[in-house]
DNA sequence: ACGGGCTTGTA
DNA sequence: ACAAGCCCG
């Protein structure tokens, strides 16, 4: 006998019961705007699952991204309460992923599986094999981008290797429709699937180290920074997202990667908005920036293993660990480069500017692999997204996707004096500089003994010297880049 | 197949 | 202007 349901679910009822499980995957952890959970419900009943799969749960994995298993687990405990205040619950399961939900399956005797699909090649091949070994069907929905991957294409049917061109592809294919509503009711589980649930897993259990600086995870704290972003920076974000010293841009790239919020409610957002925010049109080609990086991932998906241009394979990149450790503990001597790295390591989050101007000058002045700064943000950022972190470490180096020219290397003090005029982001992260005079905070090595006296900076034992000069590094670079380049295309035919 | 055009810049 | 080059219609 089934359970007692609202007058809603009693019309559900009326028709065929199907019984789906909806796999919440860590990329959709929201009941709004849920194309599995809507469907699911649109049918019959649902089990809503997460799997705690040792692939990303087991204690090694999650050091290797504690700020992302933080933010997840928070926003997965929300979601468990938020679907518990509907007459649901979130069954949590640990173990392989397969094993887990084959067993949940035949224990409730399921009619289909429904989860959102997962653009990387890893996850293809898991939802690829998951379908083929599964006694049930197993669909996968988009969602994840406003597009589905592989579905902007060129005239003559290519993928694009440049943005605008892409941008332009979109706007004229992509139709809005209205985000799903939140459900209000969910049928509820029986009792011995309840019992199935193994719960949550603390951070502790997990190996890794609560940090408080983290913004925090749940579909409702992403609701609020989506507000916030539409009364304020939404306005202002053609000038304002260059700014590091200002709430210039969404912050909201976290609940995009978790999917706390998806992209479509995102764009409705700004397109729904009363005052149509003025930077609403700048916002939404950065949207189309994530999907640009989905599509090039979906079309090769070897991009987080090679970089997109060929010819910067076997690329002379460099060891140099004291410069590695420099950057990463910020202690370069370049006031923006160094704040980015704490603001890193602290928040797990660096604005997207620093992002460029950190990774511009691990990749040229220290000529060190991409992939390395790469693999540390992954390590540390709480959006961290394989898509998107690599289109932008490889853009940055000159190797990727739509690539800046490898010769245009940022000036990491004009770049602070540009967008950190009065250094209040340097002075933030990198306090041994606060009381230097704004007209040396990002040179502090040309401020006059005076001005570092009066400051209470003693170079090199406060604050480092540059650890390269800028001059120098970049001649450096261009011409190992040349070289390099030069030899690729002597030896290709 | 020709040519306009190309996220975020520097000197 | 530029230390190039090539995408895309």
């Amino acid at each position: 006998m089934r359970a007692k349901h609202s007058a809603n679910d009693q019309i559900v009822q009326v028709g065929a019961r199907v019984r789906s499980i909806v796999w919440f995957r860590g990329k959709d952890l929201r009941l709004a705007d849920h194309q599995p959970l809507a469907a699911g419900i649109a049918a019959g009943e649902v089990l809503p699952v997460f799997i705690f799969d040792p692939y990303f749960f087991a204690p090694e994995r999650a050091v290797q991204m504690g700020h992302r298993i933080q933010f997840l687990l928070e926003s997965a405990q929300a979601l468990k309460a938020a679907l518990q205040a509907r007459g649901s619950d979130l069954i949590c399961l640990r173990g392989a992923s397969f094993d887990r939900l084959a067993e949940l399956s035949r224990a409730w005797s399921a009619d289909r599986v429904l989860a959102t699909r997962w653009s990387e090649r890893f996850g293809r091949k898991r939802d690829d094999s998951i379908a083929s070994r599964l006694q049930v069907p197993f669909h996968v929905f988009e969602g994840e981008t406003l597009m589905p991957p592989g579905d902007i294409l060129t005239a003559s049917g290519q993928a694009f290797r440049v943005f605008t061109p892409f941008w332009r592809a979109f706007q004229r294919v992509f139709e809005l429709k209205a985000p799903l509503p939140r459900p209000e009711r969910l049928p509820s589980l029986p009792p011995e699937i309840l019992a199935l649930d193994e719960g949550i897993p603390g951070l502790e259990e997990l190996g890794v180290v609560a940090n408080e600086r983290l913004i925090r995870g749940g579909e409702q704290a992403a609701w609020s920074r989506l507000d916030t972003f539409l009364r304020g920076p939404a306005d202002r974000y053609v000038k304002g997202r260059d700014r590091l010293d200002q709430e210039g841009t969404s912050r909201l790239s976290a609940d995009l990667k978790f999917g706390l919020l998806s992209p479509r409610q995102v764009w409705w957002a700004i397109e729904t908005a009363e005052a149509r925010p003025g930077g609403g049109a700048a916002f939404q080609r950065q949207l189309v920036w994530r999907e640009f990086s989905h599509h090039s991932l979906w079309h090769w998906p070897d991009l987080l293993e090679r970089p997109f241009r060929a010819d910067f394979e076997g690329f002379p990149w460099l060891e140099d660990p004291a410069g590695w450790q420099a950057w990463v503990q910020g202690q370069t001597g370049y006031p923006v480069v160094d704040a980015a790295a704490r603001q890193l390591l602290v928040e797990g989050f660096v604005h997207n500017r620093a992002r460029m101007i950190a990774a511009s000058f691990l990749t040229k002045h220290l000529g060190i692999h991409y992939q390395r700064g790469e693999a540390h943000y992954m390590r540390y950022l709480v959006d961290g997204d394989w898509a998107q972190n690599n289109l932008g470490w490889q853009w940055s180096a000159g190797c990727g996707c739509d690539a800046q020219p490898y010769f245009r290397v940022f000036n990491p003090t004009l770049q602070g004096q540009r967008f950190d005029p009065a250094g209040t982001y340097v002075r933030q992260w990198v306090p041994e500089l606060a009381r230097l005079p704004k007209r040396w905070i990002h040179e502090p090595w040309n401020a006059p003994e005076s001005v570092l006296l009066d400051a209470g900076v003693t170079l090199a034992k406060d604050y480092p010297k540059p650890i390269v000069e800028h001059r120098a590094a970049r001649a450096r670079f261009l011409a190992t880049a040349k070289a390099h380049l030069a030899q690729r295309k002597g030896l290709s035919p």
